[in-house]
DNA sequence: AACTGATAATTCATCGATCATCAGTTGATC
DNA sequence: GATCAACTGATGATCGATGAATTATCAGTT
């Protein structure tokens, strides 16, 4: 059932095992709501969704909930985890304090290589927030991965693999009441992005931070006017 | 298999189930050392080690690798997870930044509640640190899980169960090196913690950071004096 | 002697089967 | 009519079997 292998010009392509792709899958649709927050998660019916076996969904499911996507509660199988006010506030609050201590260390240590990867992905960024406020709803997915990217190339100098993986995780959950709860605020953000980037290329961590904050902040602040459960 | 609940006293003690005692148990060995860095897993190996089935152990190994104490390579099976100087480093800052900004908030928030559950754990700790300096090496484990009680204890009043989930997560790794590598640098230690606990009683959050500070960045000094693989 | 190719042995990834456990339902008794 | 108990259907936890991938071995050739 594995792919094979495609040797194009000498350079492998990586083959995605069927439990890795299913895992893929299976995050994906946690993160971008597909699967609800609280809805259990019966291994029967997973395994004819996904098309594995149930061991390996039990492998995958036991992956995602020590990211905190997937909670298991004892013998009673698993379930999404769900989803709150206070734990929308706990993951902004820890989100800023990663992001914004990798940030400084990253203005700090980044070099033109680094410069080069921000401004590339506040490109692909900035391409595709035109096309959305353009009405363009199609590629929402994309363009928070676009957002992703940005964040993420401007904290990638900072040195520390421990602290960058660590932010991924933490940027997927918080990600996920972003889908979940279809925030998007609009030109306010995109305003952001752009003074983030010329702090990046200033080397202005101070002012990196104030604006992350800010950025963090009324983000969840829209989401709470609105309506969440707790 | 698995093992019939107690009812004693109307208190239900918690069921472990054949794979979670089995998760303890590797967990256990991998933190303390008796599963070395770097070492392959073999899944026959440990079938016949910790009693349990192909697919539990996978289960169990799959639970470990986010949390960074086994990597899973491609279709090559599963390791312990490799030691580094970096790794220390990018993990004791990591501690440092989590702790740090949990202090603080519980410093703010801790009620008497909070105040009695540091002073219990400080009282134990230092118990056994008394036993230690007597030369009592029997309680190594107990020693530096009550150095876990008593930092967590610290911590606990911080209101954000992700940030407690998070630096226990952290603690666990770390704890990793300072038992594989046998770090312990005696009186300082004890100094410390009964600085800490007076920081604590004073809400003195300034100060607690900068004893943090130097409790972790004296710890890893050591460590790195001594030759650590890199 | 060293390199290459084929073959054997080891280890892994995935699967469905089996047993234990839980929740909902029915029926009997007070 | 209410309550508790046994029954039953569904779901989860654990296991070993099976095919696939990787690594090691070895013979044949240059």
């Amino acid at each position: 059932m594995t792919d094979a292998a495609f040797d194009i010009g000498g350079d492998e392509i990586p083959v995605l095992s069927t439990g890795e792709q299913a895992y893929e899958r299976i995050k994906h649709d946690i993160v971008f709501g597909v699967l609800r927050p609280g809805q259990r998660l019966p291994l029967d019916r997973l395994k004819s969704v996904y098309g594995v076996g149930i061991s390996t969904l039990r492998e995958i499911l036991n992956r995602l909930a020590p990211q905190g996507l997937v909670v298991a509660e004892g013998q009673r199988g698993f379930q999404v985890a769900p989803c709150s006010a206070t734990d929308l506030k706990e993951l902004a609050d820890l989100r800023l304090l990663i992001e914004s201590n990798a940030l400084a260390q990253s203005f700090e240590a980044g070099d033109v290589e680094w410069e080069g990867r921000v401004v590339a992905a506040h490109h692909k960024l900035a391409r595709m927030e035109q096309r959305l406020l353009a009405g363009d709803e199609t590629g929402t997915q994309q363009w928070k991965r676009y957002d992703f990217e940005f964040h993420q190339a401007l904290v990638s100098a900072c040195g520390s693999k421990a602290l960058l993986d660590l932010h991924a995780g933490i940027y997927d959950r918080y990600l996920r009441y972003q889908m979940v709860f279809f925030i998007f605020w609009g030109p306010t953000s995109t305003e952001d992005h752009k003074a983030l980037l010329d702090c990046a290329l200033r080397r202005d961590a101070a002012e990196g931070q104030r604006l992350l904050r800010e950025h963090i902040h009324g983000c969840i602040d829209v989401a709470l006017e609105r309506g969440l459960v707790d």
